[in-house]
DNA sequence: ACATTAAGTGATT
DNA sequence: AATCACTTAATGT
């Protein structure tokens, strides 16, 4: 199965065997919710290909983008409310067409007894999650839409492993929490900077 | 040719 | 940085 090519060198024989046996694959195409605010969590993905967009929401219904995961991650949402038996405070959304091993929860906790590499995979997944939230919180505080415009742009074109960004200013305004004006013009003020080029629907990245 | 959608711009708060 | 109002450009039918 693909799960050995990307968690091969992570974990042993016997625990491969193990996600093999217990996970069940899932194949979602680009746009595809994965996991809405509210819903129980009952598994935790194993991400194999592909890449998700983890958002937040507020009372009124406007969304926030928190962090990308790819391959080789897992939802660390689930790693905190699984323990508490609790409801997803996220929505996950398909970035790009995506396969991934669902993994209940209760599989989960006993590995988390039985082998040392799974524990350390889990620990370190929540703490690259931590960070990486961290540095978003960073950012929004001070307001620096310029930086996070910037760093919106290097992680989408990373979990798509594609310098040409397909998508509208409209879209990153709604994934950032702006408006497209703002948005519109901090991308010609970086044109102009000659990082990146500007399309209808499309931008390209020329340097990082 | 016309309607729709995306993007650019100046002015105001 | 956000909003408004308006223009221009690209695309779809």
């Amino acid at each position: 199965m693909q799960i050995e090519e990307q968690y091969g060198f992570l974990f042993e024989e016997e625990l491969l065997k193990e996600i093999e046996a217990a996970g069940v694959y899932r194949k979602v195409e680009e746009g595809d919710f994965l996991m809405d605010i509210g819903d129980p969590i009952e598994q935790m993905p194993l991400i194999i290909s592909g890449a998700i967009k983890i958002l937040s929401e507020d009372k009124e219904g406007d969304e926030l983008l928190l962090y990308f995961i790819e391959k080789g991650d897992t939802c660390a949402m689930t790693l905190s409310c699984s323990l508490q038996k609790g409801k997803s405070k996220i929505r996950a959304e398909a970035e790009s067409d995506a396969e991934m091993l669902m993994i209940p929860i209760e599989k989960m906790e006993e590995w988390m007894g039985r082998y040392r590499s799974w524990r350390q995979f889990i620990l370190d997944s929540y703490h690259e999650r931590m960070q990486e939230l961290l540095e978003t919180v960073d950012t929004l505080a001070f307001m620096n839409m310029d930086e996070r415009l910037f760093k919106y742009l290097k992680d989408k074109a990373m979990v798509n492993q594609n310098d040409v960004i397909q998508t509208t200013h409209q879209d990153i305004a709604a994934d950032l929490h702006t408006s497209r004006v703002v948005i519109s013009r901090l991308l010609k003020k970086m044109e102009h900077d000659g990082k990146i080029k500007l399309h209808r629907s499309q931008i390209q990245i020329i340097e990082l």
